[in-house]
RNA sequence: GCCCGGGUGGUGAAAUGGUAGACACGAGGGACUUAAAAUCCCUUGGCCGCAAGGCUGUGCGGGUUCGAGUCCCGCCCCGGGCACCA
């Protein structure tokens, strides 16, 4: 009987199905082991042979834990939210959820057609309700926790309001807030917190809660209609589609990742992960050690005191809005009033400085001649707070608000008892007022902007200890204190930099690198130790999101700096010994300090500490981690994705009680947004939410978020679905939890290194912290498979040329077809000196000539003409692979006619064929290089297809998929198949005992495959078992007691003819449950070993020697040998080394 | 620029510091067959040689070692990640 492959694998697939073989059940008394492939988005083009790659491989290592006794789960399910189903539901109004439906029906074929021993009934989809509801329940448990930075953990919201009720918020609790996207709220004593009304409380909280709105620069995608992800953004356009991606200031849900930077850093050491992933996740996090410094500034001399007119506001120094003449008294009595503010003031401070709304606001501060209560500096917009008094001052007051207009300040004015009584009301029309103000300072990211204090420039640097270097200070463009630092005459020039700086998109930021470009702002900061005056500049070579958006220049210890200062002939200084400075800036870290001052002569490291302690002693500055990582982003303005449960009440958000989860996706007319720009969700009806009963009948109703979650929430924590995925109570009971704990091996691409694997930690971090789970790391060991890529095909084409005088008219250029030619041709057409260039031309001509049928002026050449780039990732034109013939290279014309694109073209033989340039290029179905594993597994199996994708090198290795080894791996498996099949190919094996050469193959094997399986080398493994069936193919091996073993082995590799197999054996019970093999070393003792042996390390000749001989006794033989001694011609060798069961090499 | 990988026959690739190229594809030759498929055998890094054999060979240049694809130093090239990150 032949190895009818179709028939077995058909038969086994559902015999599978049937005994339920792959069923897994939690069962403590058992040893554990959880392999997960990583979470498939199922797309419309279904699987191409490079998706299995992972799934094949980790299949093996499930089945091996199997065999070897563990209680294996080995889950698939689907991460099934997603853009490219709403964007197909947004071209065809097909409902996104019957489109994710049949894409996962067409997956699930695929997969059961590679018989992977998934345990389907554990499937999740990150789409269903009953999945996603835990999704959202976990999200609120982000929103009800704050980050202890002393316990260094999250914990419940609650306690973070008893400590406020117990001690306020003190500085310290600064620290708390480590994202970039929110402003520091100030100190409150615990008699403030309790005086707070609930809605100042629950603003107050947003600063703290691990998920929390605020106004956040987003990466917006206008062509998605979306915010992205940092991670979804490269080079400035998204990731998915390739949209430009703008900076935009918008109302955003954030998850605070960033309080977790360092205990994701610290995590990694523990992990069995890839280092190219751990690296790509410390690059992205970012960690960099230094000290914060704050340069004080340096008052620039006022017009007056230079005798000039009365300035304008707006020409002042920024900051200095008082009136000198006045100033000092006006300052104690603002500080006084500061100290003692009317109820009212109080109130509508804290609800101001909570809101984070139009920059800094300030309270009692100087303008002019005059106190006012609140002023936005960046928005020019003063708010009053009238008491009694004002009435009877109405006169004064017009003559205070006219001077205040005057100076360019527009104000709001309100009286107490609308403070009081009106409070939101009061708050939503600051808001709104600020936000229609144009921005005269541009609003800072910041994460620095405390807002108490005394002016200072605040920098972050790695270096303190080059401090005394410093020659100037730079500024990122959207730095607020830029518009408040510069000077009356330097005004229009900052203005026009800051203007340009600002809207150079990113990537030409990153594309004019090496452009310097920058301005002096005419203020100076002073230097905190030596007390000298710095010129501050402004410098888009300063990023405003990392540090403070601020810089102190060390020109001599810092490229960057050196090449702005060389730019602009501002002074550097050497900090290290040995430095030429006038060649470049010395980054040395090994380095000794030169420069002058009390750090000069120490080493770096010592400097830097020595420094750090210095401007600590002054209040100058400290010692402090920066991280590159910002907080995720969290909200898509989006239709298909989880709905965030939270509603909104005086614009506060609330979560949704438990009882209301899940939160399931309401209908929506249209999958766009609303024309005023909402996100889809606000389309929906009644998308709202009443804590009464009778929802909508006297109960209050308030509205529900309307953005989504982004694609990463689901993949976050699906791992601990699988665990116990039908569970209505909780996202997984403890039970199981505690049972299948962290996933021991993950396999997927490192394509998520910094998107998925982060999110994915961090949420196992925190429901850690939560105490929901007792592991804080979600996989012990990562393997990434490589890419396996396809091969496009290219043609090149034929462009005549236009636009030339002399060219008849009625060439019928609109309705020409396109021509093609192939890649000899066109490389004859390139090299104008090859032997056949001229032929090849003329050739390329008359075929145009003729095929256009048009005659030409005598003498001319015509028509004329230009090819297309041979490069296919250029303007090369992509043809389908499936009209490539056998040879790989010929172009089959008839079947490319078929696609509708080619039908018209013409293609110009050459030599009697069209020949394409094949290019290893991603497998993607745009670029028409796609392999189906279906095709594969019609003509050769499932089995060969696992074999052949595992044979074909290392895992983590990409490759192109290339057919032309898979005979090998199908010839290996009928050969095997032969070995239990004698003469008439009727099955028949022997009982007989094996003999020893039997015993030495199987056990080599076992050991090889054994091992091999642990070191996820399969390759090796697969390349073990062809040498086991050709040697006990050539012994005609038949014996029961060297083949059965042999099944069980290969069984992980190839399921499906080892259970045929197995069951021909004469077992009634499935082999995927059949003790693994041991292999036993007394087999592979080998008597005697045959010596390689060398002279000066180069292979001569071959000696057999007993392995019991010992080498002394080896050497003696050797040299007794009468070819060595012919080798030595009579010379005593000077040395003779002799490695048992190796080597033995004779230095001559 | 920085940080990870990697560079071995015509191809995919093996190789705890110890016989480089296992295994497989492809190619060439042969057997069986009317023929084809299937199967089996031989050859296959390069160069020289009838042969025995010799020389050479793991991106390049050095080094360590009795012995280097493997370890060290300096380059070149390819793939991936990060990037005016202070």
């Amino acid at each position: 009987m032949a190895y009818e492959h179709k028939e077995i694998e058909k038969k086994w697939r559902a015999e599978w199905a049937k005994r339920k073989t792959y069923r897994v059940e939690n069962n403590p008394s058992r040893p554990k082991y959880y392999v997960l492939d990583m979470f498939p988005y199922p797309s419309g083009a279904g699987l191409h042979v490079g998706h299995p790659l992972g799934y094949i491989a980790s299949d093996i290592v499930a089945r091996f834990k199997r065999h070897q006794g563990f209680n294996v789960l080995h889950p698939m399910g689907y991460d099934s939210f997603g853009l490219p189903a709403e964007q197909y539901a947004i071209q065809t109004g097909q409902h996104p959820a019957k489109t994710t439906e049949v894409n996962v029906a067409r997956y699930r074929e695929q997969l059961d057609n590679i018989g992977f021993s998934f345990d389907w009934s554990r499937e999740v989809r990150t789409s269903d309700p009953s999945f996603y509801k835990w999704t959202q329940w976990i999200f609120l448990q982000l929103f009800d926790s704050w980050y202890d930075p002393a316990l260094d953990k999250a914990r419940p919201i609650a306690e973070l309001i008893a400590r406020f009720e117990a001690q306020g918020c003190t500085g310290q609790d600064a620290s708390v807030l480590t994202g970039d996207v929110e402003e520091f709220i100030g100190e409150f004593s615990a008699a403030e917190w309790k005086s707070f009304d609930e809605r100042t409380k629950q603003l107050v909280l947003q600063h703290f809660r691990l998920a929390y709105i605020s106004d956040a620069w987003v990466n917006w995608c206008p062509a998605l209609g979306t915010v992205l992800a940092n991670d979804e953004v490269k080079d400035g356009v998204s990731e998915r589609g390739g949209h430009p991606v703008e900076r935009k200031r918008m109302k955003q849900w954030s998850l605070r990742i960033t309080a977790y930077a360092q205990r994701l850093l610290d995590g990694l050491d523990t992990l069995d992960w890839s280092e190219s992933i751990k690296e790509a996740q410390r690059n992205w996090i970012g960690r960099s050690e230094g000290a914060t410094v704050r340069f004080a500034l340096t008052p620039n001399p006022s017009p007056r005191e230079r005798g000039t007119a009365q300035p304008t506001w707006a020409e002042r120094p920024g900051y200095l809005t008082a009136d000198g003449t006045v100033a000092g008294k006006l300052q104690d009595l603002a500080r006084e009033n500061r100290k003692a503010p009317t109820e009212a003031e109080e109130k509508l401070w804290q609800q101001i400085r909570a809101h984070a709304t139009g920059g800094r606001i300030r309270r009692q501060h100087i303008i002019d001649r005059y106190i006012v209560d609140f002023v936005s500096l960046p928005k020019r917009l003063v708010i009053e707070v009238d008491g009694s008094i004002h009435e009877a001052r109405q006169e004064e007051d017009a003559a205070r608000t006219a001077r205040l207009k005057e100076l360019g300040f527009d104000v709001l004015r309100f009286t107490n008892d609308e403070v009081m009584a009106e409070l939101p009301r009061v708050v939503d029309t600051i808001k709104a007022t600020l936000d229609a103000r144009p921005n005269v300072a541009h609003s800072s990211p910041s994460p620095s902007e405390k807002g108490s204090g005394g002016e200072v420039i605040e920098v972050f640097t790695t270096r303190p200890d080059t401090l005394f270097g410093v020659s100037f200070i730079t500024l990122a463009p959207e730095h607020e204190l830029v518009p408040i630092l510069t000077n009356a005459d330097r005004k229009a020039e900052v203005e026009a930099y800051v203007e340009k700086a600002k809207n150079r998109s990113e990537r030409e930021r990153q594309a004019e690198v090496d452009k310097v470009s920058g301005v002096f702002t005419g203020s100076y900061a002073k230097h905190p130790f030596t007390g000298a005056d710095v010129p501050v500049w402004v410098g888009d070579y300063v990023l405003a999101g990392y540090g403070t958006g601020a810089v102190m220049a060390v020109p001599g210890g810092d490229q960057r700096d050196w090449r702005f200062a060389k730019h602009f002939g501002l002074p550097i200084i050497a900090v290290t010994e040995g430095a030429d400075i006038d060649k470049e800036a010395d980054e040395r870290k090994d380095a000794t300090i030169s420069s002058e001052g009390f750090l000069k002569g120490m080493k770096v490291p010592q400097a830097i500490t020595r420094a750090i302690q210095e401007l600590e002693k002054l209040g100058a500055g400290e010692g402090k981690v920066n991280f590159r990582l910002r907080d995720a982003a969290f909200g898509r303005q989006r239709y298909w994705g989880e709905p965030i449960p939270i509603y909104y009440k005086d614009g506060i958000p609330y979560p949704l009680p438990e009882s209301e989860l899940p939160l399931k996706l309401p209908e929506v007319d249209k999958f766009l947004p609303t024309a005023e720009g909402e996100p889809p969700l606000a389309r929906a009806k009644d998308w709202s939410y009443s804590p009464l009963p009778g929802r909508g009948a006297g109960g209050e109703v308030y509205p529900i978020e309307t953005t989504t979650m982004p694609g990463w929430a689901g993949s976050s924590w699906y791992f601990l679905r699988y665990m116990d995925p039908h569970n209505p109570e909780r996202f997984a009971s403890p039970e199981a939890l505690n049972y299948w704990k962290q996933i021991d091996l993950y396999v997927g691409g490192s394509e998520h290194a910094t998107g998925h694997l982060l999110y994915f930690r961090f949420w196992t971090k925190f429901l850690h912290d939560r105490g929901w789970i007792d592991f804080d790391e979600p996989a012990k060991k990562l393997v990434n498979q490589g890419m396996i890529q396809g091969k496009s095909a290219g043609l090149v084409r034929v462009f005549l040329h236009r636009g030339n005088k002399d060219l008849p008219k009625d060439l019928p250029y609109e309705k020409a077809p396109e021509v093609f030619m192939g890649f000899d041709l066109h490389y004859l057409l390139c090299q104008p000196d090859h032997a056949e260039y001229k032929t090849a031309r003329q050739y390329v001509v008359d075929y145009i000539t003729n095929f256009y049928n048009v005659t030409y002026p005598e003498g001319k050449v015509y028509p004329d003409f230009s090819v297309g780039r041979p490069d296919l990732f250029n303007k090369g034109i992509l043809i389908p692979i499936e009209c490539i013939g056998e040879d790989e290279e010929t172009v089959d014309i008839l079947k490319l006619k078929q696609n509708n694109l080619f039908s018209r073209a013409e293609f110009i033989e050459w030599k009697g064929r069209v020949v394409c340039l094949r290019q290893v290029d991603k497998m993607s179905k745009s670029r028409w290089n796609v392999v189906n594993p279906d095709d594969i597994i019609e003509k050769y199996g499932a089995d060969t297809l696992r074999l052949y994708e595992m044979f074909l090198g290392p895992l983590e290795q990409s490759k192109p998929w290339d057919t032309n080894g898979i005979e090998g791996t199908f010839r290996f498996l009928r050969k095997f198949w032969n070995l239990f099949h004698g003469a008439g190919d009727a099955f028949g094996v022997s009982d007989d005992a094996p003999t020893k050469p039997e015993l030495k193959i199987l056990h080599a094997t076992l050991k090889k495959v054994s091992e091999d399986i642990e070191k996820m080398s399969f390759n090796t493994s697969v390349a073990q078992f062809m040498i086991a069936v050709n040697e006990l193919g050539s012994l005609k091996c038949d014996k029961r007691a060297v083949l059965e073993p042999l099944v069980i082995a290969l069984a992980p590799f190839a399921p499906h003819i080892a259970e045929e197999l197995w069951q021909k054996l004469g077992h009634a019970d499935s082999v995927t449950g059949a003790p693994w093999p041991q292999w036993n070393a007394e087999y592979l003792v080998e008597d005697s070993f045959s010596y390689p042996i060398s002279f000066n390390g180069k292979t001569r000749l071959q000696l057999e020697f007993p392995i019991a001989l010992d080498p002394k006794s080896i050497e003696a033989a050797v040299l007794a040998n009468p070819e060595v001694q012919q080798r030595l011609e009579g010379k005593a060798p000077k040395k003779v080394i002799v490695v048992p069961k190796r080597i033995v090499n004779i230095v001559v």
